[in-house]
Formats: C-alpha cells, structure tokens, sequence
RNA sequence: GCCGGUGUGGCGGAAUGGUAGACGCAGCGGAUUCAAAAUCCGCCGCCGCAAGGCAUGCCGGUUCGAGUCCGGCCACCGGUACCA
C-alpha cells in the first residue's frame, strides 16, 4: 500500500498532458465546438483564491466538455492596462510595463501547477502592442462607421495636483493623495454611440435563456426605457439666447404641482449668467465641488441658488416659476434642466424645504387611508405607477386613475396643445472612453490646426506607447512627451499633435473574447476562426461585472458586426453566463489599547480552539470577523501556492468546488482544505484495494453497488452541466462511502472505482489519472468517454412515503411504486399514529401524492 | 439615495410547494496502537427525565402542507457609468 504523493504525480500528469497537447483548441470539423471562458484577470502579481475557484469552475465544463467529445476552447490572457501599474510605479518607481510583465510571468507560475486545461498558446495580455494595435484598427472602422464621436463631459479634478481622478481616488470629495476638494470639470472627449443601440441592447434580453435573471434585470433597468414628456418652459426676460429652458419629464401628469426649474451649473444659462455675475460665478464653483458619481450625487447636500430668472408654466399663463442652479442636475444627463415637484420626488421635496419653495401635492391615495400629504409635512408620496390615485389637480384624464394612465393622458393632452412631445428616452448614456492616463490603449488620432481631428492611418498602427515615459509628477506622462506628442499630420504633414488621451481598459475586455479565436492574426479576426468559436458558450465570471463589462461586450460585438469583423450570430456573445460568488475568510484583529486602530493578524498567527481565536504568540484572545472579502490590507488572503504546496492542487480545486454553491460567496477555511486532501487519500486508498481485490461477492452485493454507482453517474452529471458543484461533490463523498463499505467482488469493485475516478476527473484530475491507470484504463481519462448512466440500474421498485399528520411528520410507509392511491389510503388508516390521531373518527382531508407523500387532515 | 442579491445547527451548507438540517467541518464517545499519528465505527439543531414542544433574519398572509409563493420590515453584500 502507497502513499498518494500529491506533489510528484500532479507534476506528472501535467508534463504528459502537455506533451500530448490536450488542451491545445484545434477547430475539429466533426466535433460540436464548445468555447468555455472565465473572466481573465488583471495581473496583479499574485493569484488568490478567487482566482482558483473560477477558474476550476470553468476548468470542470472544459473537461467534462473534453470528454463528451468536443472540440474545446479554453484561452487564458490577461487584462493587462489599468491604473495600478501606473500608482506602483509612482509609489515604487519603475516602470508600468515592467511592473505589469512581471507581475504576469509571476501569476502564470502561480496558475499552472493547479492543472486547469487551459490553451496557454493563445496567451496574450492586452498591453502587448499587437493586441492593442488590433484595437486600435477597430476604434478607426468606428469612427469611420459613426459610432465614436468627441463632446464634452465632466470629471473629478484635483486642483492641488492638477490632475484627472478616478472614481476610487475620490474618498469623501477629497483627492486620495492631496486631500484637496476635488471638483467637476468639463474636459471633450471620446464617446462610443452606445446609447443609439439601446433598445436593441434592452430586447435582446429577452433572448439570453442562459443568463441569470438577475443580470438581465440589472441590465434593464440599467439601459432605463422610460415614457416621457419633453417640453420647454418659457423664460420671462430671458437672457439672449436663453428664451426657453428645455427639460424631459417621467411624470408630466404631476405638472401642476411644478415648483420651480432647476439647471446644471454647466448649463449654458448657468455659464453664461456665471460670466457676469461674481455671486453666480461663487455659487457655481461651490456647486461643482466633490465627486461625479451618482452615488454622489444622491446621497450629498442638496445647494441651489436663485438666479431671480422666472419661466411661464406651460398650463397657467399667470403662474411663474422661480430658475434655481443647482448642484445635483448635471449636464451629463438629458438636457441638463428639470422642474422640481417636491410633492411626489423626495428629492424635489428636500430641496423645496431647504430654500422654501412651494409643496403642491397633484394626487393623493384614491381611498380614504392615513395620509398625510407633503404640504403638511409627510414624506413625498410616490407611489408605483400601477397604482389608481385621486387626482387633486388633474388636467388630462379622470380624477381617479392610475399613475400610468395619467402620464399618457398628460402626454396626449400636451401635444395635442403644443406643449410638448411624447417621447421615449433611456437612462443609458454615451461610454465615456477617454482617460487621461498612459498606461492604457492609445486614441490613433491626430489633432491638427488645419484639418481637425484626423484618424492615424492604418498602416502607421500601432501606435505604440512610448517608453521613455516618467512618474514623479502627477498628470499623464504622454501629454508633456514632446517627440511621442508631436508628429506631422497624417492628412496634410504639418506639424500636430496626437491625442494622449488613452482608452478606458474596458475597451480592452470586451472583446478579448473574440480575438482568442485567432490570437496571432494581423486582422481584429480571422473570418473562419470566429465563424467556427464563436460564442462563448459558456462565460463564468464575478458578480460584480453584471453591468458594465457585459454591457459594453454586448455593444463591441454589435459594432464589430456592423465593421464587418464577427458575424451577425455574435452580436450577443455570450450563449451562457455563470455569475461566481467570493471568496471569504475570517479577518482576526485585536484593538490597539493606545490609539483604538484595529490591528489585523495572519491566520498563521493564529490558533483556533473550540471557536475562539487566540494569538500563538503570547496567548491572547483576538476578535474573528467570519466571511470577509479577502483583502492584503486585512491580513485575510490565502495563497493558493502555499495551499498547493502543502495538501496539492487537487485538494484546492475540491475544496473551492465543495462547500458552497458556486454561485454564493465561499469561506476559505484550512480545516476545509485539510479535509478534502484526507478525502482524495482516502479514494485513493479505496482505488488501490480495489485494484489489489480477488474474489467474487454476492450477487445482492454487486448489484447494490453497481446501482449506487449508476446513481451517482446521473446525479454527478447533472451536478457537472448544471453549476451543482457541491451537490455533485456531496454525491461523491456518499458514493466514496458506499464503495468503501461494499460486499461486492472485486470485479464490480474495480469497475466502481474506475468510474469514480472518471467523474472526479473534472475536480481532481491528477488524482484520477492515476487511478485510471491504476485500474488499467486505456489513455487518459482525461479524454476517456464520460460515463453514461444506465436506466437498469436506476428503476426502484418500492418508495417510501412519509405520513403527516395536519402537515407534520408522523410515520411513514413503504409501498409498491406503482400502488393505487386508495390503496395506499387504506393502508394509511391502519397506520398506529393515523389511529391514534383519529381517535376513532374519520378524517377530515386524506391528501394522497404518489410517490411524493401522504398528509392526513382531522 | 437608487438598482440587484443574500439571510437555515457551533461552522460551510442540502432540500421540483411535500420527511428541514443531505454532504462536509468542528465537537463528543469508542476501536486499533506500548504510545501517538493515520485509519475505522458511532453520536451530534434547541428546550425537555420523558411524552412532547420549538426551530430556516423579523412581522403578517396564501395553502391540506411554506426555507421555498405574496406583502411589509431589518441586517449584510455587489453595482452605481474613470477600480477591474
């Protein structure tokens, strides 16, 4: 009897699957395609334990997809551009490229002693130039299409280093580095047209069977459909040029409780009274202060300031209504301008309350119920749109109808009386690509005085980075770059400046997917690679892309089609999406006596006994944090190749995969890890008796099994296709028990255990190797034919029945699969418990469901 | 704030509207051993001596029957358009 020796034999069966190049994708005319694809990483120098589970999810599809005959895709690169490269270097020195190129020859030696079959010759990062050269030829087809366009647009400035931040360098208004109030400035830049795609990007929901639910209706309400009114409200002594104020409206039925206008500080009237008023001019730089994500937006304090401008309501020629600036409209959004009904919008109410503006309530609840309206201090009251209200100040429609039924009689009725249009508008807006940072996909533009902004031609792509580039001081290194800045002008050679904004790294990832087909190709694609590849069939990812990532793919592969690089059928390209939980663990701190700052320790500092955390060094007790996201600053992260290395990849790839279903968050534990490995030893002690057994069992024996383990080819398929890892795992772990338990001869026994190491191959698949070969299997079983459960074996012949009693569990009963239901009634009704609960009567209800269960009513 | 999700023993979790707690971890007891490790066997939601009762975040509803469906709350997690 030997010892499993994780280490020597996962080395092993590594080193002979390369060599017979099983993983290397060929297209395979005769085989069904199946492309599987996680979403790839940013590299970060260090793989984590996220990392490991979604990519041995995707590596079981991959396998099981192998072996049910498929022609399997299964790339791996790296989403390489981004600004942690850029704050390492300005933290560390050295150079983003270096860092970045490092850090992936780093995570690449993490990632393949795990196993995972991945086709490693189609690497590539999107920082190499010959990918974002391809990228770069697509963004000149879309621009020659249309689909890209330059406008104005707001972003977080630090006025201390006088630089662009992103969203995250923003914490609490403040400039992360500098701590300086950060402000919205107006900067033009590029935009992909995603919002003219909206609806297309809204119905074609409808067609993703094999998404999650709750990703499509994040998505939908994301891209926003809304039925509105659009209309202008006219400007009494307007400033010229400002005779009207145009604003869109979801509720134009609450027009008669209009309060006031509000405009955007970047409103052209807001600009233009700002030049000539220094109290205005204060006003709208206070107003641009702090961030620009709707976060923000939302949750900050509400300012305005009254520009004594008055407008005409559209329904009452006698009525005016006071033009507020006000920070929360932005620009950005619709027309920049709104009117405020405080009564029915909380928000509306809020600032009506700050500055004293009337409260007009236009409906109230269409049945007399406890209601206290906002003019006399209640909460705005808005209720959902289906809901029949009474309506206070009705112009259009019935005095009770529902909120949905107003808005289109109050749409009807204004343009029908020249007040507006009906129109329909998305919350979608413009993708924003421009960054002024370096580390990403340079804009293949050029900015010339004589003939504007001119496409870089193509045979000059790609246009590289360049790397002479430093980081001592804050702003884009490209824009003080003066031989990268300064070229001639590709239409007329006079002297220009190229564009030194960069893309959004965003660009990059949504379409790596495509370009895996052909990853060497001197096109964006390769006309009979992505015809066969595409689509993904099944793309596993996190959670958190559920939006934008998904969002913006959709939209590439659409303007992709219309450029003529993927066919029509990859407008949408992916036919199923898995959305992947965390990986968690226990963060142990303690709290600093001196300071009250919270002090995070290593797990291996750690000792755990009966559920209490206490240091091994000292021996006192720590505070455990259970389930939180893994993070470096918490001292939480578990490294994998330390997991690896002490219970071997199969353990880690079993343990991620057992305990928790793959789309919930998983709490790493070391005990877990330890417990899978002891497990795999323990199947591979069965393997090897198994393989050592002589002697026949009996014949009930050997059947037993051979059911049992029919069982669980039925039930572990099903758990491989259908996301069940952990119930498939759990169905293992009986069988594994059952197996070590049977009476069965040696042959049944051996063949039992030659089929489980086929269905654990998938999860563990060094492991199964060896036992395959144990068991004298030809090949690999890598690519061995996947069981197929055999319906002789899963026929039952007898079912049990549990028997309630007013709905609980009181006896049970075993019967004859196919017996009559009043047969199984009468047999009920001599049951003890029935009789005793009965008590001589009759009962009241007798609820038969074959096979199911038996409830009797008294 | 808004959009989406999650909540079940000491812990991770299982359960087409039909026996709540499969499977695993931890714990407890036993076998084996000179001893230990490893392994194997058994017990293991809570209260109760028991009969029995109570239990799926909280409150209410639908149903013969609710962890599962509906309504209202609470807590936590993800996203919120420049983190990837």
């Amino acid at each position: 009897m030997s010892r499993y020796d994780a280490a020597t034999i996962e080395a092993k069966w590594q080193t002979a699957w390369d060599e017979a190049g099983l993983f290397r994708a060929a297209r395979g005319e005769s085989k069904p395609k199946y492309y599987v694809l996680e979403m790839f990483p940013y590299p970060s120098g260090r793989i984590h334990m996220g990392h490991v589970r979604n990519y041995t999810m995707g590596d079981v599809i991959a396998r099981h997809k192998l072996a049910t005959g498929h022609a399997v895709l299964h790339p791996m690169g790296w989403d390489a551009f981004g600004m942690p490269a850029e704050n390492a270097a300005m933290a560390n020195g050295g150079h983003p490229k270096d860092w970045t190129y490092s850090n992936i020859d780093q995570m690449r030696a993490q990632m393949k002693p795990l196993g995972w079959s991945l086709d490693w010759s189609r690497e590539f990062a999107t920082c190499d130039p010959e990918y974002y050269g391809q990228q770069q030829a697509l963004f000149l087809d879309m621009l020659e299409k249309g689909l890209v366009y330059r406008k104005n647009a707001v972003v977080n400035w630090d006025p201390v280093d006088m630089t662009v931040l992103a969203n995250e360098q923003v914490e609490n208004g403040r400039g992360w580095r500098s701590g300086a109030e950060v402000e919205r400035r107006e900067l033009t830049q590029w935009f992909f047209r995603i919002s003219a795609m909206a609806e297309d990007l809204l119905e074609s929901l409808d067609g993703l069977d094999d998404w999650p639910a709750k990703v499509k209706l994040m998505q939908a309400n994301w891209i926003g459909r809304s039925r509105g009114l659009e209309m202008a409200f006219e400007v009494i002594d307007p400033p010229a040029g400002h005779e009207r104020i145009e604003v869109y409206t979801t509720r134009p039925d609450t027009l008669m409780g209009a309060s006031f206008v509000a405009i955007s500080p970047d409103h052209p009237l807001a600009r233009q009274l700002e030049a000539g008023n220094a109290e205005v001019a204060a006003f709208c730089a206070e107003a641009r202060r702090g961030g620009t994500t709707e976060e923000a937006l939302e949750t900050g304090e509400k300012l305005g300031f009254d520009t004594g401008l008055t407008v005409k309501h559209p329904l009452d020629a006698g009525w005016d209504l006071p033009v507020w600036i006000a920070n929360f409209v932005l620009m950005d959004y619709g027309t920049g301008a709104i009117f405020g009904c405080p009564a029915h919008d909380p928000r509306d109410l809020e600032f009506a309350r700050k500055y004293e503006l009337p409260v007009t309530s236009t409906f109230a609840p269409a049945h007399a119920e406890e209601h206290q309206p906002p003019e006399e201090g209640g909460p705005a009251y808005v209720p959902p749109k289906t809901e029949e209200v009474r309506y206070l100040r009705a112009y259009a429609g019935a005095e009770a109808q529902t909120g949905a039924d107003a808005i289109d009689a109050a749409i009807a009725y204004c343009e029908s009386h020249g007040i507006g249009t009906g129109v329909t508008r998305f919350r979608l807006r413009d993708w924003g690509l421009s960054r002024q940072r370096y580390w990403g996909c340079p804009i293949p533009v050029v900015h010339c005085e004589a003939c504007g902004t001119v496409p870089e031609k193509k045979e000059n792509l790609p246009v590289r980075l360049p790397d002479d580039v430093s980081f001592d001081v804050p702003g884009n290194p490209l824009d003080r770059h003066p031989t990268w800045r300064d070229v001639p002008c590709p239409a007329c050679g006079k002297p220009a400046k190229r564009e030194t904004d960069t893309m959004d790294t965003f660009v990059d990832s949504s379409w790596y997917f495509a370009r895996f087909t052909a990853p060497r190709a001197t096109t964006p694609t390769e006309a009979e690679d992505i015809d066969y590849w595409m689509n993904v069939d099944q793309y596993i990812g996190g959670i958190e892309h559920a939006i934008l990532h998904l969002l913006y793919s959709r939209y590439f592969m659409r303007a992709m089609n219309e450029t003529g690089h993927v066919p029509a059928s990859a407008r949408e390209p992916f036919d199923a999406l898995f959305t992947q939980g965390m990986v968690t663990h226990a963060i142990y701190q303690t709290r600093r006596t001196q300071d009250g700052r919270i002090q995070y320790h290593y797990p291996e500092e750690v000792e755990l006994r009966e559920g209490r955390a206490f240091l091994k060094d000292g021996g006192q007790e720590i505070e455990i944090v259970p389930s939180a996201k893994m993070s470096k600053s918490k001292n939480n992260v578990v490294d994998p190749n330390a997991i690896v290395q002490q219970f071997g990849a199969d353990a880690a790839r079993w343990f991620v995969l057992s305990d928790s279903p793959p789309e919930r968050d998983v709490e790493w534990t070391a005990a877990g890890a330890e417990a899978a490995a002891r497990h795999l030893a323990r199947v591979w002690r069965i393997a090897e008796e198994a393989a050592e057994a002589t002697g026949e069992g009996s014949k009930d024996e050997d059947e037993a099994l051979m059911r049992a383990l029919h069982r669980t080819i039925r039930d572990v398929t099903l758990g491989v296709e259908s996301f069940g890892f952990n119930a498939a795992i759990a169905r293992l772990y009986a069988f594994t028990g059952q197996l070590q338990k049977s009476g069965a001869g040696a042959e049944a026994r051996r063949e039992a255990a030659r089929v489980l190491a086929q269905l654990m191959a998938p999860m563990t698949p060094h492991l199964s190797e060896e036992i395959w070969h144990m068991l004298d299997g030809k090949g690999f079983v890598t690519t061995a034919a996947w069981p197929v459960a055999q319906e002789e074996w899963l026929v039952e012949d007898s079912v049990t029945l549990p028997i309630q009693i007013n709905g609980k569990r009181k006896s049970e009963i075993t019967v004859p699969k196919d017996m009559a239901k009043d047969a199984i009634e009468a047999l009920v009704l001599e049951e003890p418990a029935v009789q005793k609960a009965l008590d001589g009567g009759s009962p009241k209800k007798l609820i038969v469901v074959p096979g199911r269960i038996v409830n009797v009513v008294v």
